[in-house]
DNA sequence: TAGCTGTGAATTGTCGACACTTTACCCCAT
DNA sequence: ATGGGGTAAAGTGTCGACAATTCACAGCTA
């Protein structure tokens, strides 16, 4: 397995943090909505200092803002925000897909090669989702490049909180993205086990341009 | 002029986030020295809890490191490092510029135009840095990406850290370094300026690549 | 009804305190 | 001298408190 970083501080705003980025991501908590410390506090039964340090966590990832006044609301994305997130998700990708490329194992293209297989069987847009981010996540460590990696999931957090509105938007996946995107993770895999940096990043930057595409046809 | 963030949270704990940084990134602090609360507070005046929360500030901006026992300490920057830190650099700035490219505007040119005219009247090699830098994040911003600028950030600081040591360790900047840098910069220039996002980005790439080269020769 | 205003309630920013953990250092045995 | 153990000092994680600020809302005015 791929450790990213040594361990982290562990204590409980990194706890809360946890917490709350999965249930943002979820969209347990809406866009838009206040965060008072207090009322956070109450609900994980601790006092304000580590849930005010949660925040900072938060606010950081793009999961939270602050505001001039000090309170804390959830983070809006608008359609422009997708569109950052996306062009984010390629600048880092891209390179992450080129280094990984140039270390490539044949034990990786299983690995890939088992995701690919999962994708296909997903019983649920959500499961598949989780499957795709997964793979994407696979490659970005695979890159060996640690600071890539912790940027990358501050946008995959991102990427993933305008995915859950996306959904609840537009209701269910649209069917044929599954089959089209599994073929984009053909075409990644190929450039990576074939070694050709150049090649892995533009495919990767290909994918993910069309994966996109499918969720907002203009 | 241009502004990435609305406005930031205004406290304590940003006011010394920020200053630890820079004191931080110009080796006041010296990497793996221990930061303990307690003394920092005495230092800024203030108690613990906005030191604490600036330090997860400068952990996101990896900057600083936790350790398991909850110790902070100035954080170490190796040959990996800055090779990771370049890698990042060109994914991140191959983008901007991709961006900037499409939007870019003659007023744009001529700002860089007058950077570039500094560069080379610059009287020393740290001031030439500065410009450089400047320039840099200039087009990042220019390419209208928040978050894109965002997550540039972390890295410029970390690279502007880098960058004291390798001063530190190497006496004076290499003298063509600048004339070289500067010729870059203008190749940066000409494809921004023909509107040519697929050159620019790749034009970019080549310049960092090119750039830090010349500060770890192998 | 719509808009303004004042007042009480809620929230933030910061502080000092305390228990628990880690570190540093001294002393002793070898 | 050197290494181990124990103890004092220092540091962290969390808490509750308080002043200052911001918000929500009822009541008043036009």
């Amino acid at each position: 397995m791929i450790r990213i970083r040594s361990e982290p501080r562990r204590n409980l705003a990194h706890e809360i943090a946890s917490q709350m980025r999965r249930d943002i991501i979820s969209g347990g908590f809406k866009p838009g909505e206040a965060l008072a410390e207090p009322a956070l506090a109450g609900r994980f039964g601790v006092s304000r200092a580590p849930v005010r340090e949660a925040m900072i966590e938060l606010e950081r990832a793009g999961l939270v803002q602050f505001e001039t006044t000090g309170r804390t609301r959830v983070r809006i994305l608008e359609e422009k925000d997708v569109v950052e997130i996306v062009e984010a998700r390629i600048a880092l990708e891209s390179m992450g897909a080129r280094l990984a490329a140039a270390r490539w194992t044949d034990e990786d293209t299983r690995w890939i090669e088992r995701s690919i297989a999962a994708q296909e069987k997903a019983a649920s847009g959500v499961k598949f989702s989780e499957l795709d981010i997964a793979m994407h996540e696979y490659i970005m460590k695979r890159g060996g490049n640690e600071r890539l990696s912790t940027l990358w999931q501050f946008v995959r957090w991102q990427f993933e909180m305008a995915l859950t509105h996306i959904h609840r938007l537009q209701g269910k996946m649209a069917p044929d993205l599954r089959r089209f995107s599994v073929e984009g993770h053909r075409k990644v895999l190929t450039a990576l086990a074939a070694g050709r940096p150049d090649t892995a990043a533009k495919v990767m930057a290909q994918h993910i341009k069309d994966s996109i595409e499918w969720y907002s046809p203009k």
